[in-house]
Parts: structure tokens; sequence; C-alpha cells
RNA sequence: GCCGGGGUGGCGAAAUGGCAGACGCGGCGGACUUAAAAUCCGCUGUCCGAGAGGGCGUGUGGGUUCGAAUCCCACCCCCGGCACCA
């Protein structure tokens, strides 16, 4: 059995890239390289779309097919200050191990376009992306508080922020107020939810991303604060407004007290000087608290009363303004309506520290006056204690009530979005530096294009600090630059990117790698994008995928491509776990593919990875599984190389020859691998039935067929039947020669159909028949089976179900 | 709590309104062999039956239908994601 690739014929030329006539963009995440080396995951992932894209090529497409590496960022780097081995030496040899682990695996890569974000020549354009940002406006500086990583030293992206610890090391993740980079992705939130409605991806990928985006919709309202008069306990209004965000504005008449984060500003104005030192003691305490405590949604309510007040406008009451800090200063206004009757935290709150409980919507079978024991909450409902708005559906008074709030200036509706601006700065080494300039007379200067790349100096001392400042900030020779614009002495932004802005594009970058003053080429990125097919893990719904959606829109608008999404089709693939459980390494069910592939052979390893589960729901790898595909290869070699008949297919060997090659063509197409390679092995077990030699018309289609799962052994039995010109040959701008087999609808199927006799539901007889049999026949020969009339016991026949060539139903009583 | 996905033989799984368990693993029996391995052939949901045949069976309970693993309602469990999001 052959078992490596030959990699020599996968590979496009420029001329092939450039003129291909049927392009076929064929992606797959690239993978980063771990020190572990290749997991079985990653060839899980790969194989699924290498299976589909050697198919596209049999079909006679030019195939494109890169892969590169991810290789910049904190797990890296993290890695390498634990083994002490820097990453400008840890990363190559990682490379080079899964760079030869990958080209064992018998994926059609093209190694000539192979991309790699640590490489200056890939980075340069990285850079590249951020200063087309920041021409846009879209990147800007600000002060804002983040997710700081204590363990990693690091601010974090919401999306690496998982519960409240980081995404990497698990450590929880503190709220700091620091000055960072961001990118303006929330400006974008309409359509990256808009264009969800028509891109063909897995319908879980795009919840998830509907899910992070978080659209909703309510009001912005005003209530106005409340001050003290001198003298007397009543208290003037005016001045001051506090505002809340509310998807119910509707429950605005059971507003009873309001809420603001610990970190609100109006906190301190607000704060009569008798409450002051609780809420003091009270700031001090949630300032301390780390994210994922704070945000424990099962530990008991607190909070503390400000002393001040504030007006409901719809019913001029003085409701009072407490800070608690279950209200969070990074969504809304950091500022709530409470309204305990109709929202199960205000209603806790409102328990705990005994403040008015007010209905305001009655449900099914409820009235003004019916008692509450926990939050109503219920889909349907109709407004009470609310003035004139009694009556009235819920969802009509969320408008009516919006708008005539909106009349007096007191409100106006709002959408808002889950979604954070993306915070791009990272405080550490292992990454493109943001080519930024501070110049004190001419303040923020972008790098000019031709001084890139900014290359990322080797420093022998890059572990990170508390400070929250880069370990390139130690490094003087490198950060004190001139400045670009007056020459004078200025410092470069000490920060490194995100990695997650490394793989934003770097699917751009695959077909234009021979240009070297350019990120992407025009012409060559109008001939292979949008990507085809993307084919990858769920895990990154929300990172990846919403930031490559992200900057293909910006460099859309920016008329630098010319389409705003990068990836037509994208398919999700399941996970693959060991006899039931989780690979890890603590568990020692880690399957290391090295050994799998020696011991069985890549195509083995391939097919029964692709045979195990469907794969985009994925399955359990189990060793004993894999004698499965290596028995049915084993079969085919032996009826391949064996002797071999020159007979034509003929009768049920011709049917089921078509309706195989059906069967697995459609299978293939909608990734169904699993039911594909069954269907092959069936055929193989009918072809060699009894021990039958086999003809050489019913195994060359076959040889074909499974190509995309084994396409060593298929290129050997493919010369062996005599060809000269291998199965996968170079690649030209024409495309390949379209090999993958035609069948003949008509043929696929059987003259004669089982058809089953059912009496009263239950199966009572099988018959041969011809296809396309009718009723009247069918009762007929149904009524002369011994079993069926006894089953009817001589009882009169009230109903007859008739599916053709299926079944017959006799209800009989 | 919310949003996905799922629950079918000893095991991985097929079947999305029409014969439940295709295909594969494992197991059992047989052939070949001095023997074993490999290979090949047959059987393999479960219970009753000598057999023909029959009963039961797709997480639980109910419903729709001539007919339900599949559709509907309620519930239980597992996996993944999100989560004091106002």
């Amino acid at each position: 059995q052959a078992r490596w690739a030959d990699e020599g014929t996968n590979a496009l030329s420029e001329e092939t890239l450039r003129d291909a006539e049927d392009p076929f963009f064929n992606l797959m995440m690239f993978p980063y390289p771990s020190a572990e080396g290749l997991h079985v995951g990653n060839i899980y992932a790969f194989t699924g779309a290498d299976v589909y894209g050697r198919y596209q090529r049999l079909r006679g497409r030019t195939v494109f097919e890169p892969i590169g590496f991810d290789a910049f960022g904190i797990h890296s780097e993290n890695f390498a200050l634990k083994v002490g081995t820097h990453p400008m030496e840890l990363i190559p040899s990682n490379v080079a191990n899964f760079t030869r682990q990958l080209k064992r695996t018998g994926a059609q890569y093209d190694w000539d376009h192979a991309v790699n974000t640590t490489d200056p020549a890939y980075y340069k354009w990285t850079q590249w992306i951020f200063l087309q940002l920041y021409d846009a406006g879209l990147a800007e500086k600000k002060e804002a508080p983040v997710n700081w990583c204590p363990s990693c030293n690091t601010v974090l992206a919401n999306e690496q922020v998982i519960a409240g610890a980081c995404e990497r090391c698990g450590t929880p993740v503190e709220q700091r107020l620091l000055s960072q980079w961001f990118f303006r992705i929330t400006a974008y939130a309409e359509r990256l939810l808009e264009n969800l409605e028509w891109i063909d991806w897995s319908e879980t990928t795009k919840k998830a991303q509907q899910n992070w985006i978080g659209r909703s919709e309510g009001a912005l309202i005003r209530f106005p604060t409340a001050t003290p008069t001198a003298g007397r306990g009543d208290r003037e209004e005016g001045g001051d407004a506090i505002e809340v965000y509310t998807t119910r504005p509707d429950t605005l008449y059971g507003a009873t007290f309001m809420v603001l984060a610990p970190e609100h500003p109006m906190v301190e104005k607000l704060t009569t000087a008798e409450q002051r030192e609780e809420v003091t003691e009270y700031r001090r305490r949630a300032a301390a608290m780390d994210l994922v405590s704070r945000k424990k949604t099962d530990k008991e309510k607190t909070g503390v009363f400000t002393g001040g007040y504030c007006v409901n406008p719809a019913t001029g009451a003085q409701i009072p303004v407490w800070i608690a800090d279950y209200v969070l200063m990074e969504y809304g206004t950091g500022a709530i309506m409470a309204v305990p009757g109709h929202d199960q935290r205000d209603y806790e709150f409102a328990e705990k520290f005994e403040l008015p409980i007010v209905r305001v919507v009655a449900g099914p079978d409820e009235d003004a006056d019916s008692p509450l024991t926990e939050a109503y909450v219920g889909d349907e409902g109709e407004l009470v204690n609310s003035g004139r708005f009694d009556g009235m559906q819920w969802r009509e008074a969320k408008t009516a009530i919006t708008d005539w709030l909106e009349e007096q200036g007191l409100a106006e509706p709002q959408t808002h979005y889950r979604l954070h601006d993306w915070c791009i700065s990272r405080q550490r080494y292992w990454g493109p530096p943001i080519p930024i300039i501070y110049c004190d007379a001419c303040g923020t200067v972008p790098v000019p294009e031709e001084d890139l790349p900014v290359e990322l100096p080797y420093v022998e001392d890059y572990k990170p600090d508390a400070s929250g400042i880069s370990p390139l900030a130690r490094v003087e020779k490198w950060y004190a630059v001139a400045c670009p614009e007056c020459g004078g002495e200025a410092r470069r932004e000490t920060d490194v990117s995100d990695t997650f802005l490394d793989s934003s594009w770097y699917f751009l970058r695959y077909p234009s790698t021979g240009f070297h003053d350019r990120a992407f080429d025009a012409t060559r990125t109008e001939k292979w994008l949008p990507v085809d097919m993307y084919i990858g893990g769920e895990e990154h719904s929300v990172l990846h995928l919403l930031y490559a959606r992200f900057i293909t829109m910006v460099l859309d608008e920016q008329g630098l491509i010319g389409f705003e999404e990068p990836f037509e089709r994208f398919r999700k693939h399941g996970l693959i776990i060991k006899e039931g459980s989780k690979m890890s390494k603590s568990r020692g069910n880690v399957v290391v593919p090295d050994d799998y592939i020696e011991e069985w052979g890549a195509d083995t390893f391939r097919t029964y990875l692709m045979f195990l589960g469907p794969y985009q729901e994925g399955g359990d790898f189990r060793d004993e599984g894999l004698s499965g595909p290596w028995n049915f290869f084993s079969r085919l070699w032996d009826s391949v190389t064996g002797d071999l008949g020159e007979d034509p297919v003929e009768g049920e060997l011709e049917q089921a020859l078509h309706a195989t090659i059906k069967k697995v063509t459609e299978d293939i197409a909608g990734l169904s691998y699993n039911t594909a390679i069954a269907a092959m092995m069936e055929y193989l077990n009918a072809v060699r039935e009894g021990g039958r030699r086999a003809n050489r018309a019913e195994v060359e289609p076959l040889v074909v067929l499974v190509a995309p799962f084994a396409p060593h052994i298929a290129e050997e039995l493919w010369q062996h039947l005599g060809h000269d010109a291998p199965l996968f040959r170079g690649q030209t701008p024409e495309g390949n020669p379209a090999l993958w087999p035609e069948y003949d609808a008509a043929r696929a199927v059987a003259d004669t159909v089982e058809f089953v006799v059912q009496v009263n539901g239950k199966v009572r007889a099988q018959m041969e028949l011809p296809r396309g049999v009718d009723e009247a026949s069918a009762k007929e020969a149904a009524l002369a089976e011994e079993n069926v009339q006894r089953h009817m016991d001589g009882k009169e026949i009230r109903k007859v179900i008739f599916v053709p060539d299926r079944l017959l139903n006799l209800v009989v009583g």
C-alpha cells in the first residue's frame, strides 16, 4: 500500500492561479503550530475539507487548497516562556514539525502558497490592514474599561473572555481602565447580522453569531434627579437626569426604584452625606472583585442606598436610587430602572431591601391585584396599574409608552447590541507591532506604508509584567524613532496586535503570495474569492469568523475588494472524542496521528476518520474501528489486482453500480462521508459475493470513488488498471480531466421492488413486484399471500393505503 | 435561566411519515491450517416457538395518523455555547 502523497501535482503554478477557467477555492482553518504537534482533531478537520477538494478536482475544477500557520499569539508565547525557548526559535521548529506531519496526511495542499503569520513578509500586510482601518477612522485609541488577565498580563478582547475567565489560562479576568486600540466593529453590527440571512453557513454557526451580536430593541429613558431642598424633607426636581436603557418601556409604571452600577459617574453626585460612608465602602469592594465572582448569577443580591432620588417620568413619583453590583457598567448605560414586578433580579433585590413591588402586567387569569410571588415575565399579558395604558397588550404598550415619552423629550427608541468594539492591543511580545508612532509635536502618526513592516525585534527578555505596559517598552533602541512627519524625537506604539487580526485576512493572502508589493492582488482576488467552501471548527464562531467578516466588509467599503462576505459557504465539522470521552493528556487518551499513520497508512486513517460518524456532528474514535476501512481496502486491492474479467457490468450489479455512484456523489456533496463510505463497502460486497471474480468495468469506477478518501491506494490501483496519467495530475488553467464517474439515474433503480403488505399497519408479507405496479395488481398479489389471508381473518377490507413501489396497507375490521 | 445539538443492538452508527438497526466493529459457528494468526463463508435486537410464524422494541408519558425513531404536547437525561445583557 502506498502511503505518502505525491505533493508535486497539487501546487498551482502562477499561470494556473492567474488563468484558471473554473477555479475552486477550498479553504480550511489554518492551524496554530503547537509544540505538541498535529492533533487528530486537526486531521479530522483537514481531511473532511480535503475529501471535498479532491472530489471537486476529480469533477474537473481547478482546486486551490492552501495551508498555513497561525503562529503568533499568547498561546505560543506562554508555551515558549514555560519551556524557556525563545519563540523565534520555538515557532520555526514547531512549523517544521507540523509541515512534516501534514505532508503525511494525504491532503492535496499547495505548499507553494503557504503562509506563516509570523513571517515579516506576511505581517507587513497585517500592519497594512491596521493602517487601512486607521485611515478609515475605524481604529481608535480610547480609554475604556477592558478585560485584564492577571496571569497572561495583557488585555483581552471580549470574545476571549469565557464566563469571566481568560480563554487561554482560565484565570478570572479583572476590569481595568486602560487606553487601548479598538476596531469599531460595532459600526457594522447591523450588517454583520443582516448578511447572516443569506450566507450559506451551518445554521448553528449563524445562530452563535446572532446571539453574540445580540441585537435588542428598547428605549433610552431619562429619569430626572430629585435633590433635597433645604430644611424640609422634600426634594426639588431638576438639573441632571439618569439615563437608563430598557427593553421593556411598557413596564415603566412599575419602576419603583433605580439601580446604578457601582462605577457609575453619577453616584458621586447623588450620594448624600449620611450614606457616603456606606456607598464608598460598597464601591471599594465591588472594584476589588474579579469578573467571575461578580458575574455569578446565583449569589445573593447586594446593594446600598445612595440617599438620592429620581422621578419616574410616568408616575411622577420620587423613587430611591441604589447601587448594586448586579448592574454592569459595560452594558447599556450602566443604570437600570428596576421593575421588581417583571424582572426576577429586581424582584429579588426588592424583596431583600423591602422596596415596593408593583404589578403592571397581568397575565392570563390575572388582574391588577393578583399577588406576585416572583416576577411575572410571561409572554402574554395586558397592562394594569399603568394609567391611560391599562388594558393594552404589553407588546403594543412598548411602542405606545416610548412614543408618549418621546413627545415629551424624555425618551427615544434605541437598538442595542451586545457586541463590543474589538480591542486589538496586547501588552505582549509575540505579535506584529501596531504600526503607530507617537510624536509630541504631531500627535499620533501612522507608520508610512513604505516603512512597513515594523519588524518585531529579537528581545531576550520578553516576559510580560503586571504594569500594563508591553515588553517592547523596555527596548529603547527599538521604540525611539524619528517622527515620520516632523523628524523630531518620537516613540513607537509598543503594544502588538491581537492574533485574531493575523487570521482575519489570511485567505486573501493565499492566492497572492507571489506578490511582494501588495497584500493581495486585485485580479487574483477577483478570480479566487469569495472562498467557495470553508470548513472549520465551531469554536471560532464568534472569534475568527466574525472578525474575518468584519475586515472583509471594511476592505470592500474601501474599494479594495469587490465582495462583503468572505466565505460563501461555511460548514462546521463535529468534535471527535476517544472511547466516549474527551481527549486529554491527563486522561492519557490522546490519539497521536503519527503512530496511526505509521501503523495503518494515511488512507485507512483518513477513511476511518470520515467513517466513524457524521462529519458535521463528530464521533467516537475507537482503535478497533480502523480495521473496517482496512479490510475494505484489502478487498478492493485484492479484487483489482487479482484476475480481472473483461465482461461488461450487467443486471443487478449494473443497477448497484449506478445507485452507488449516485449515492456517493450526493453524499460527498452534502458532507455525509460516513454513508458514502458505507455505500462503497456495500457495493464491493456485492461485486465479490460468493467469492466471485470482479470485472474491470465493475471496479474501475469504484477506484475513482474512493480516491477522495484514499488517494494513494486509488492512484496505485488506477495505474494498475493501465492508465498512463495519474488520477490527480498537475493542475492547469484548463482544469482537470473530469474523471468522476457519471451515473444514469434510470439505471440506478431496479426493475422490481420489494413490496411490503401490511394488515392494520403490521407487516405480514413481502412480495417482489415489477416497478410501477398499479394498486389493483398489487392488491391482487397481496390477497394471494397466505399470511395476509390469515391475518385478515375473513374480515372486510375497510380501507386500502397504497404507496407506489413501497407498500400496501389493508385496513380490516 | 436562555440558545443550539443529541438520546436507536454488546459498541461506532443507518433510516426525517412507509420493512427499525444499512455499513462497520465485536461476538458466535464453520472452512483452510499440525496449530495459531491472517483470510474466506454463515449467523448475530430481544422474548416465545422444533418450524412456519408470532409478541415486544428507537430516553419517559400522552397525542395526531391506516401507519411514528421521524410530526405535536409535557417531562427526564447527556453534550456544546451564552449568561445578573436590563
